[in-house]
DNA sequence: TATTTTGTTCATTTTCTATTGAACAAAATG
DNA sequence: CATTTTGTTCAATAGAAAATGAACAAAATA
């Protein structure tokens, strides 16, 4: 008797070669970086999508993903298109295939130091404008207030300096790996 | 002729004693920290309550800020228990009045300590386990497939442990505000 | 003890964000 | 040059998170 495949059983094994169901420990790993995405507030298929490509020996393709994600094709699209502009995520050009294959850049110190810049450091410059700004808005207020604001304008001031300082030292402290 | 309020506006007057209307800069500071309190994924509620106990000279109850800031009860009395949970405000008595004011901490480093805290290292420390989970769950995969997948376990290790490494030295350069 | 003040809790609603999938485009294939 | 493959974009929808406000409780006050 012949073994017969459904198309979408066809395209499955068409897409993939082999191995479409997750296996527990990729399940795993793949959950981490859900969770921790969560803490860092990003969405949970950009960590699905992040994740898989870190278990995975090599570069997979966006169908690859769709599949043993259960994106949508939009999500897998916009998901590599955000990895990829945080340097999270490397394109493969692979020998024989034409669509574009994606490994995960798992090196701590570049995913940590384009997080931290794209994330945090944004703020830090607009808000040296926007402190200039309030500091020319305090004559309205009362004597005891506008004493008390320019203290607290100091205050963010340096704020903002030590939170620069700090950023090339962590860098380096996440060196080499 | 008499001058007679509205109850809402007795209420008000009663409440505040006076400076009602947010001042263009408080409005700013107040801004400054909704905003970065979005890159943190900081409820914008919190973010207001802190802003105006930040740049207001004594410290507020929660009628005034629910007034000033045109919260909800719940909102303010939500948002107030986050911060104090978080370390990030203090409750002050004042003579005569018997609601509880509350006060912005301004210490970077304490803030930050805490925020760190709750909501990265929480993290890490579930992790540990999650990967001894991992690296016992790799028996069924392909040999490529293991031994790749145990680098990367190293590897994540390894990040934590940078991860944990990092957190005080951040704070210890945070010193002194 | 009745009333007011102060504050919490939580079910519901609102608001915002992430995801989906259809429509479209560009390039390769036959 | 018609068709398939690969991928993007974006309006609509689903889902999650935050805000609201009514109901309740506890303490102070009259």
């Amino acid at each position: 008797m012949d073994v017969v495949f459904t198309e979408k059983t066809k395209d499955i094994i068409k897409a993939n070669g082999s191995a479409l169901r997750l296996q527990p420990a990729e399940v795993e790993v793949i959950h981490l970086f859900v969770q921790f995405a969560g803490a860092l507030g990003q969405p949970r298929s950009v960590a699905e999508i992040y994740g898989l490509l870190f278990v995975s020996e090599k570069p997979l393709a966006m169908d690859t993903l769709i599949e043993r994600l259960h994106l949508s094709k939009g999500s897998a699209s916009q998901g590599l298109k955000y990895l990829q502009d945080l340097g999270a995520v490397r394109t493969m050009y692979v020998a024989g295939d034409r669509r574009t294959h994606y490994e995960a850049v798992a090196e701590l110190r570049k995913l940590a130091g384009r997080f931290l810049r794209q994330q945090i450091l944004t703020h830090f410059e607009d808000s040296e404008t926007r402190l200039d700004r309030i500091a020319a808005q305090t004559q309205k207020l009362s004597d005891g207030q506008r004493k008390h604001i320019n203290e607290r304008i100091k205050l963010l001031r340096r704020w903002e300096r030590a939170g620069r300082r700090v950023l090339p030292f962590v860098l380096k402290m996440l060196g080499g790996d």
